[in-house]
Parts: structure tokens; sequence; C-alpha cells
DNA sequence: AATAATATGTTAAAGTTCTTGACAAAGTTT
DNA sequence: AAACTTTGTCAAGAACTTTAACATATTATT
């Protein structure tokens, strides 16, 4: 036990080791009981007692039945009291927005998701966030008051502590736009703003397939490229929150323009978008493909382009072996620089499966020091589409959860 | 105060605040009051004035005279006392071994270098360590005993926990050698291990360019490449120890051939070898070049390409732009994924300086997004070949100060 | 079935480390 | 000289821990 994940305040904050107990106690799958957390955290069982029993004042744990096992008296198993509240999470990426309703323990009780447009710039992209929730909200019979925290998610780097993005490459007219203030302002709730990698990677770490890793990646494969970081088991930003931007680096400088003005960057030889022109470049070019039977070019996406590679159409499949081959280049490095655990591939391009995955492992099994390479495990998102917006929640709910748990034997209610 | 730079073990660690207090101490310039102590480590002053008082006891920091600035009761400066022990760092090179001799506050009292040749094995090349660490004792009229500490670097992957390097790119012979559990046998003081880029930001960041830099990046370029990371203020290992090690990233697929069997690896298109193997292929081409006049041609080292190149040479001075261009394209990566403050190029080759530094500032400025590329200053080590072993005196003091601070009203000798 | 063994959880006393509030100390400003 | 400002110390009390003993609830053994 040498880091913890809940991000500690500079001021103010006795009793850390409560704080440390409450997220051990939300992380450990199937919960804990007091000795296996006296254990973990280095303290006397007593001292564990008078933590626990602190934390069950404020509801936010309860006791659970114990699972008998080993000799001696079982134990009582702490977790999460799911019914003490909800949250909100939201996931606002380039195409969609997603809202979330969860309760305490993290589990999804509804969700909504419409197309959508970032580029509409931050008022309309805010009003209509405001609207879904709402709807959301009345549809669950639920009011705003009884929200205890918010999580959202953007795809651009963050400036945490003002609750802004900063020179985002894919949120015109986002930038300085005062994002947190302007959310707390209008619905009197604490909101963290996160970007949507990042909290890819907490996500998948908290549920996900890199839970509980210690150093972990989270690609982000959608119609940009973007990658989450957690090292030393703690969420990676960097020095003004732009860490994991990779969605430009130069894979190949022959390669097609990007968006962002320069050329053969990840994002335009393996995104989303470069898959789908890939593909109408195909159609254009008259060779013999499924790719043709599949609507109108313009409406074609990387989605259409994986379902034609599974029933086995060549040019799909080599568009996708070769977007893979240039993510596997860029995952290469990163692996030969951060030398990860695992690296946990997510966004929507991701649900190709192993059709992306094989190319990509090959490449990183090549391209990676033998130290490196063997040591990483490569996967799909186990949360699938809500990588994302899983992780959003749990950003509210380490919110919602330490705030109360700062106010001993303070009021149960708000 | 949300971090501190001591490796804090998992047991039996009291007093946490008497160790950040410390580091505090060895790292402020200049010294710092208690008064500045309790203000940056959110304590009251009489809280600070029990842990001082604990610290002055054994010895190992002293009050100095106050620098009166404001007004009010001038501040009493607490400093390291310098006089209170020696430490040892080793910097073990591809082709160089250095022994430095230091006192309590990292300053180099004495320093041997040799030629050397780490492809020997583990055997030879700890027994030459050996020579010349008594040589330099004797040198200074010192026992073996008076030493606290020793820190030492080498080219290659560390698992830190065992001791030894794992799947080193250049180091043949050595995997898995107990390297500190040899060392510690023979010498009977506690030794560090850890990797040369490591150790280089450390360097750099306790005493150099990077000074107190939470993000920091080290790139070592020698006669290989690799790179030290700071992340969060804490030096980043990785998974398995092999983080940073850039030197074999691909950086052209189509470049010349790697000793590790790959092609076009950074190492072999911008290390200090392959700028000396351009240069005798000029020569060989028969252009006019001061080149062919230093000498034959199979000792050309990259110091004589950078003295050409200052003295107007136009083949020399491509090479180095070259070799910097391709160094940028790696560190672009880097900024792009990290979004380090500042990046440091230390190691032999660094010392070319702005001939090579101005290629690499205008490829990062060319191929990083933005946000990070602003965010980023490039600079050359200031510690210059001493980045390392400056970072192993570092190491070897953090494992004395820490030791001799635990024992509380212990023996003040020993 | 009774007893032993084992592990969990609780309690009270004692020990550490911190904060609070008062005050002494040592300078500068008025 | 008096007022002000900041540093450093002291003593009392608060907060949090450990220690050591014990109660509790199972499984294992006799």
């Amino acid at each position: 036990m040498n880091h913890f994940f809940w991000p500690v305040p500079n001021q103010n904050v006795k009793n850390i080791n409560k704080h440390t107990a409450l997220d051990l106690i939300r992380f450990t799958p199937g919960g804990i009981s007091r000795a296996e957390l006296a254990y973990r955290m280095n303290l006397s069982r007593a001292a564990m007692t008078a933590i626990v029993n602190d934390l069950l004042e404020t509801d936010i744990i309860r006791e659970t039945e114990s699972r008998s096992g080993q000799s001696g008296r079982p134990p009582i198993i702490l977790e999460i009291n799911s019914s003490r509240g909800n949250v909100i999470g939201i996931d606002m990426g380039a195409t969609h927005l997603s809202v979330a309703l969860a309760d305490f323990s993290a589990r999804i009780i509804d969700e909504i998701e419409i197309p959508f447009d970032i580029t509409q710039g931050p008022k309309p992209c805010l009003a209509q966030a405001e609207a879904l929730l709402t709807e959301l909200l009345e549809k669950n019979d639920m009011r705003l008051q009884q929200i205890l925290a918010i999580g959202m998610g953007v795809p651009g780097p963050i400036a945490s502590q003002e609750g802004m993005v900063i020179a985002p490459p894919i949120m015109p007219g986002w930038d300085g736009y005062p994002i947190r203030q302007d959310m707390e302002g209008k619905w009197k709730i604490p909101v963290s703003l996160n970007n949507d990698a990042e909290l890819g990677v907490l996500g998948e770490w908290a549920y996900g397939a890199g839970r509980g890793e210690d150093h972990l990646a989270f690609i982000k494969v959608g119609s940009g490229i973007g990658a989450g970081l957690l090292l030393n088991g703690q969420i990676y930003q960097g020095a003004t929150g732009s860490a994991g931007e990779i969605g430009h680096l130069t894979i190949d400088e022959n390669g097609p323009l990007c968006d962002c003005g320069s050329t053969g960057c990840l994002e335009a030889v393996a995104g989303g978008k470069a898959i789908a022109r890939q593909a109408r470049e195909i159609i254009a070019s008259g060779k013999r493909t499924l790719l043709s039977s599949m609507g109108p070019p313009e409406e074609l996406t990387a989605r259409d382009v994986a379902s034609a590679a599974r029933r086995g159409d060549l040019p799909s499949q080599q568009i996708i072996l070769r977007a893979g081959s240039y993510l596997g280049i860029a995952i290469a490095g990163m692996v030969n620089i951060f030398n990860p655990r695992v690296v946990v591939i997510g966004g929507g391009v991701s649900q190709i499966g192993d059709l992306l995955l094989q190319p990509i492992r090959d490449t990183v099994s090549r391209r990676s020091l033998a130290g490196a390479a063997q040591a990483v495990k490569i996967n799909t998102a186990i949360l699938r589409r809500r990588s994302s917006i899983i992780g959003a929640i749990v950003q509210a709910l380490s919110t919602a959860l330490h705030q109360i748990a700062d106010k001993k034997g303070g009021d149960v209610n708000t």
C-alpha cells in the first residue's frame, strides 16, 4: 500500500487512512473485511475497527454476510452501500453524447445516448447535455437534488484546476471556456471534468481489463485516437494536462494529410475516419469488394468495414490489418517508453476485435524490446463502449464518497 | 506538498513527516527554515520544531546563520550537515567507468574515470569497479567503513527488488547476475542499483537543468540512447523496470541495421556510434571534409565530428543536423505522450551543444501538439557528463540519510 | 459432543504525533 | 522608544495508533 487512488487535496485532510480504506472497499471485487483492510494498510485491527465504524456511521458502506472458507471466525465483508445515493456520468465524444445514471457502487441504472457534434461549440453542446440529463432523470423519476456528483469526459486536454480544456485539437470554440464553472453554476452539484481517454483508463482499471494494475495504458480508437495513462497507480495527466495525445504522432511522413495540418499522423492512418476513407477509395478504384454493396459510399463507417472483413472481404481485411499495424507501431513505442503491464484497446473501432488486435500484437512484439514486450498484455476493453462513461462515474463517486466521508458524524442526508 | 521524493517503504515507517522534511531540506537550494518547512508541509510550526529537533539530534542537519530580508525575526536556516559522512557514486557506462566520492551535501570530493568495456561481463567489470573504488579511497585517505552508502548506475533495465539487470540490450552476460547482492556482500555497505538514465534524470532534477520539476525527461545520448523519466515528482521505472528504453524506437524502417537486429532504430541513426559511422562513410565517399584530416577513420568519434562541425565543416554539420532531427522525432513523440515541463539532453553526444539542440527543438515544435510543445523546454544537461553519477550520489544519500533519520536518538556513529 | 485451534472483531489503556493558543525572541518600521 | 512582524518554543489537549487482553464465531481434532 504505497499509493491510493483518491487524489489527496493539500489541505485539511484528516484521516487519510479513512479515505484509503474507503477506496480499498470500493475497488476490491466482492468486498473486503476489516482484518484484510488492516493487513493491506499495515494498521492494527483495532485501528481498523475505529475507521470502519466512522465509515459505517456515514452510511456509505455496509456490512454483508460473511463468506466462510478458512477455519476461524468468518470475516464480516464490507462493501459500498449502493443505495446510499446516485451520481451521473457524461461522456461527450466527437460524434456522440451519453449520459448515465448510476448508483453508489458504480452500477449503471439507465443510460441515454444521442448522435452529437462537438464542433458546435460549448453553449449548444452543454445545453444538449443538460436536456439529456433532465430527460434521464425524469424517465427514472428522480430529481437533480438526489444526484450527489457529476463526472464528465471530453475529448481534449484538461486543465483540472480551472475546469476547462486548453488547446484542444478537435474541439473548436471550447478553448478556455469555463466548462466546470458553467455546469456547477447551473446544477449546483460538484462536477469533475476529465479527458475521455483518462476516464477510459480509469474505468478499465476499476472494473475492466486492467483491474487493479499499477501500469496501464488505454488506447481509445474512435474517429480520433487518444491514450489514457495510469502510472504507478495514478492517472497521469502531464505538466499541462495534455499527456497521452498520441493521435498526432507522426507514423508515416509520406502518409495522408491529417485534419491537424500535419501529414501521416496516427489518426490519419488508423482512426475510424481513416478506415472509412480507405473504404471509399477502394470502392472508387473499382476493386471487387463487399463494401460496394453496403449503401452509399459517403455514409460508410469503420463498423461497415469491420463487418465486411468478418464476412471474408479481402480489401476490408487489408484495411484493418494496415490500421492495426500502424496502431502497433505507436503502441510499440509506448511500450518501450512506459513498460506498462497491460494495454487496453478501447473506443468504437476496437470493437472490431481480433482482426484489429492481432496485427497490433504482432507489431508490438516485433518492435518492442524483449523485456517490455514480454511483460505487456494487449487486450480489448471489457467495458466496450462504456469505458469512458464508467470512468466518469468512478470520478463522480470519488467526489461524492470522499466528501461524505470527510464530515464525520455529519448529517446523513444531502 | 502531495508527494515526496524519498521512496516510502511499505513497512515500519514511523514519522513520514520527518523524512519529508529531510528531503525538503536536502533539495531546497540555500537551505530552508522551520517556518517555511511548516508552510510547505501544511504543519504547525510547533510540530516542525519537534521534527527538526529530532533531525538535529542525529546530526544529519545543522543550523546556519540567518539571511535577514523581510521584517520580523529572521529565520534560522537549516541545511544538510555536509561533513556528517560520505557516500560513493559509481557510473558504469558502455565504454567508461567512473567512481566518485561525495560528502553528505552531494558535493563531489574526488572522482576517477577510466575507459571500460561492459561487454566483458559482470565479474571482471565489478572487479574493476572495486579496484577503482579502493584507489579512490586510498588517494583520499579514507576507509571503506567511513562510506555510508553506494549508488551505482548501469546502462540496462533494472529489477530494483532483486538488484539485477533483466534482458539488457547492451550488457551481454549480465542478465540475472545478482549485482547488488555481490557488491553488498563484498563491501558490507548498502548499495542501490539503478538505470543510468534514471539516475541522470534524478541528478538533473536535484541539482541540474530540471531542478524541482515534477514532469521531467532526461535523454541520454551517448554511444547508445536511453531516457529517464520523472513523472508526478517520482522516478518512473515501469512495470518491470524497463521504462524509457527509447534507443530502439523504430524511426526509419528503411534505415541502417542496428546492433539489436532491427532496422532504423533511433540508436542506429542518432547515437554516438551512428554519428561516427556516418563520418567514416563521408570520408570513404571521398567528399571534401575536415574529417579526413582528423586521424585514422577507424578511430573517429562523435566528438571529432562535433569539433569539425563547429569549425564550419559542412558534411559534419549535416550529420549532426540529421541526428538532431531524428532525436527530435523521438522526443516529439515523448512530448505528445508525456507532456513534460522540461526535456534535458545529456550524455556524451549532448556536449555538441546548440548544433544538436537546434534541430531537436525545431523538430519537436513542428511535430508536437501545440499545447504540449509550448509547455516544454528543451535544454542541455547542466551537470554535463556527471548527470548520472550525481544521480547515483543522490540515491546513495537517500539511503544513508533516511537510514540515519530512522533511528531516533540512536547512536550518532556508524 | 466436547475440546482445541484459528481467525475476526472489540475494548481500554497507553503511546505518538499533531494542533491550539500563549508567549518569548529577534529583527524592521514608524 | 514603541509598534509591528515574523520565527521559534512551550504546555495542554485532541486525534489517531498500537498493545494486549478478551469476546466471538467458525472449523478441526479427540
